[in-house]
DNA sequence: TCTGGGGTCCTAGGACCC
DNA sequence: TCTGGGGTCCTAGGACCC
């Protein structure tokens, strides 16, 4: 059996954690650029603040309801979520970390102990051991965990348990559920659902696998065999490594200039190139765009993203600062005031791949045959070429330093935090930084952060 | 003044090959 | 006059998730 274990408003929870000055009160954290609101205590639902709303909008009424605000604290929900899953982990050996604040489980009854009784042990566990509280779903597959775990969650007198494993009356479950709150269902299919007269998960699952098919494409079957318990999406133990990695931020201020621009994109790639390496992959290709307000539709609007093939697929940060930095000069235009930029890696193989081809391409004396679509990719041809040019001096001297530079790179931030070691050209002032004006400390994360106990 | 960030999968359609 | 069929790869766009 499938359970699905969720934390119960994740971020708001670890803020109050900490700062028992935060309980009983309602409690919002916000998005990135303290911009829209991303979580909320149960008080604060109950006051009728909204997910996603920008904050901007509702200073007054925080003000006036006493609503705590806070900043999103990664470094401080990360661990926590690593704390909750390490528990969990002692309850099952298969688990898999679906998201920062949920897992699915494979639980399987025993003699003397059923289910719902391993969940509520769990769920005790969790609560002493990290001050988090979840609720856990339990059903024949991960579809009909997720719709377990909204009534748990949903319905008090459960207690955070909800066990659908071997309920009799799944129909007359699914007919509470609306179809927008099933997983795999979102606001465009709600609607075309809801043309056909299909508004709750009982009509969903009912419906004819042909018409499923040709309107909701593959992926929509399989919500519907899920929902009919008939196990389609299986559990993922081991994560996949990322076939793409996305570094991107808006800015706290608006960036009107080359050199802020340039220090934004350069900062941007040099904290991809570290994901790419932590899970030890190599990007063939680097994306980078940016974009004005769109919010602002009175101001000039302008947007452009530029795709660089790497001549060789590396993790080396400074080569791909420098392709960045092309893609970046030949796509910025002066006279906008630019909102956001992001960096994204694709294209990206394991690193131990990378040696061998590495090896066919020195033994080849030819540079000419270094593989190149780049006409497909929009890159200037002789741009390319200036970059296998510099690459390929003599890569059996280099990867060797490179690798060792950038594990030391690496390593240093590691230990004593991100961006101890940081390029220049990521500049100082970092005009652009995003605003985070209501963070919490680092309470588990950082000695100097550390909550003092009188 | 102020509106997040980071991913995955599927499909259709075009290019190209034999 | 007449103009195949099957396959692969790539990309853009749509849709979803948390």
């Amino acid at each position: 059996m499938f359970a699905l274990v969720d934390c119960n408003n994740f971020y708001a929870s670890c803020e109050r954690v900490f700062d028992p000055s935060a309980r009983d009160v309602p409690v919002v954290v916000l998005s990135n650029n303290d911009g829209c609101v991303i979580a909320r205590s149960p008080e604060a639902k109950a006051i009728g603040v909204r997910m996603a709303e920008p904050a901007f909008k509702r200073k007054g009424f925080f003000a006036r309801h006493g609503v705590r605000v806070f900043s999103s604290n990664y470094a401080l929900y990360g661990d926590m979520s690593r704390r909750v899953m390490d528990t969990l982990g002692r309850f099952t050996p298969r688990m898999e970390v679906y998201s920062i604040d949920e897992a699915f489980l494979h639980l399987k009854p025993t003699p003397d102990r059923s289910l719902q009784a391993q969940a509520s042990e769990m769920r005790e566990t969790v609560r002493r051991w990290t001050g988090i509280t979840v609720s856990v779903g339990i059903g024949p597959t991960k579809t009909l965990a997720k719709v377990a775990n909204r009534i748990a969650k949903n319905t008090p007198k459960m207690h955070g348990v909800c066990d659908l494993s071997c309920s009799t009356n799944l129909g007359k479950v699914l007919e509470g559920v609306h179809v927008s709150d099933v997983w795999g269902i979102g606001r465009r299919i709600t609607k075309k659902l809801a043309a056909v007269g299909v508004t709750n998960a009982r009509q969903l699952r009912d419906l004819p696998d042909p018409w499923v098919k040709k309107r909701l494409t593959a992926t929509g079957l399989m919500t519907v065999w899920e929902l009919r318990g008939r196990s389609c999406i299986p559990l993922e133990d081991a994560p996949a490594s990322k076939k793409a990695i996305v570094t991107s931020r808006s800015f706290g201020k608006p960036v009107t200039t080359w050199t802020q621009m340039r220090e934004a994109v350069t900062a941007y790639t040099a904290r991809a190139a570290e994901k790419l390496r932590a899970q030890n992959g190599v990007a063939g290709q680097l994306m980078v765009y940016l974009l004005t307000n769109p919010h602002r539709p009175e101001l000039p609007q302008y947007s452009n993203s530029r795709t660089v093939r790497l001549p060789v697929p590396t993790d080396h940060t400074p080569t791909l600062l420098a392709a960045a930095g092309d893609a970046t000069s030949a796509i910025y235009k002066a006279g906008f005031s630019y909102k956001k930029a992001g960096v994204m890696l694709t294209d990206i193989q394991n690193a131990d791949a990378r040696q061998l081809s590495l090896l066919d391409l020195t033994a080849a004396p030819a540079a000419g045959k270094v593989p190149s679509s780049s006409s497909q990719n929009g890159v200037r041809q002789g741009q390319t070429t200036n970059q296998q040019e510099s690459n390929q001096k003599s890569p059996q001297q280099d990867m060797p330093r490179q690798q060792a530079l950038m594990q030391a790179l690496d390593a240093t931030n590691s230990k004593w935090g991100r961006d101890t070691v940081t390029y220049a050209a990521t500049g100082l002032g970092r005009a652009w930084k995003m605003r985070q004006n209501h963070k919490s400390p680092r309470y588990t994360t950082n000695w100097e952060e550390l909550p003092l106990v009188d």
